[in-house]
DNA sequence: CAATATACGGAACGATCGTTCCGCTTGTCA
DNA sequence: TGACAAGCGGAACGATCGTTCCGTATATTG
């Protein structure tokens, strides 16, 4: 009756109203959201879609619904982004640029990051699933580089991922912002980087 | 007329239950804000203190100040171990030691981390100019490590941390809790390392 | 254009939480 | 021990926020 299908973008049946106002809660929801994380008002994000709260929530049962909507999206981005590098001809260079695009991704939308950071404790287990998926694909990156002796052999994917969210969390938390959450994830880079020292050669 | 110093503990004038109420709602404030975090009900300090929201509100005029009294203490104790660490012969060890040390603080008090996590936007003055304190007792130790060219020269106080804040909690957040913490710490005091290589890579 | 299902808007509800108020209890002191 | 100030408890208030309900508006169809 309703949405349905996981898979993709389907043709919807409805009125066209009825349409018009499930894509702008959607693009309402996404910016609100980034913006000011999982805790934004609902009401916001109707008065931003220039709809009713009723409105929405004919659309979207509920708030967590909504944001879990806005975030499966998005993880499944960072998802098909790793998934696209394994099997890299430079497995060091898969690794580090796809840490390098999920900073970026992350600390542009802070949804995602509220979304990864409690995905052991609340979130509901649609998004907690992908989020497993994405360690899991993360951990076949991290797996080829450590076979290429390029980064450390004791580091896990989850560890990784913890390490991640934190640094894009710590970069946005300073007033630097963006800008230094280049170098605080190059800190975190460089710690799990194998280091070929002098007495090795 | 009330506590007044800064300083210490200072023998309070009052009646008898009153200082034995006030000694009990800091300790159950402490307990409830460690476990809880800062959005921990105030009701639920005052029930584990054994006494009414009204008495709670008499000791501490605002549940800010409460918060603040505890977070303060916690954030002085931090700041003390860093200036006594200051100078020491070996500067290097001096450094992750003590981050070691803050990282294992912070763990066990939720408090202390949702208080520097957010240091920079609205915590009430006092603890922002504590946690200032602290980067800038940091800032020496970390200072001191890159003279001895142990640490990295491009890494700052504040870099440094919101990066330690962070990592402990995505460490805590994940279901491995406190064990993986200290490996994650790990992870970023080898990324502000120093690698003597002639040629990384 | 009329009829009708469909969808809309936003007032209102209930839960949570910080804070206030005030009638009652209790420590203190003579 | 009696009187009184100091202190206590917890009901109640107001704000915020998620969610529900229902009278109204409108897209659609013939």
């Amino acid at each position: 009756m309703n949405i349905g299908a996981l898979g993709g973008e389907e043709t919807r049946a409805g009125r066209a109203d009825a349409q018009r106002n499930h894509r702008r809660i959607l693009e309402a929801a996404e910016e609100v959201f980034s913006r000011e994380g999982a805790s934004a008002p609902i009401d916001l994000v109707a008065e931003r879609a220039g709809v009713g709260v009723g409105t929405l929530y004919r659309h979207f049962p509920t708030k967590e619904a909504l944001f879990e909507a806005i975030v499966l999206a998005r993880i499944e981005e960072l998802l098909q982004s790793a998934r696209s590098r394994v099997g890299a001809e430079d497995p060091e260079a898969a690794l580090f640029d796809y840490l390098a695009y999920f900073a970026a991704e992350a600390a542009a939308k802070r949804d995602v990051l509220d979304a990864i950071a409690s995905s052991g404790i609340d979130i509901k287990s649609r998004c907690a699933v992908k989020v497993e998926e994405v360690a899991q694909a993360l951990g076949q990156l991290l797996e080829q580089a450590q076979q290429a002796r390029a980064v450390r052999g004791d580091v896990s994917a989850q560890e990784l991922m913890a390490l991640m969210s934190a640094a894009v969390q710590a970069a946005c938390a300073g007033e630097a912002g963006a800008a230094s959450a280049e170098r605080i994830v190059a800190i975190v880079c460089e710690g799990i980087r194998v280091h070929h020292t002098p007495e090795a050669r």
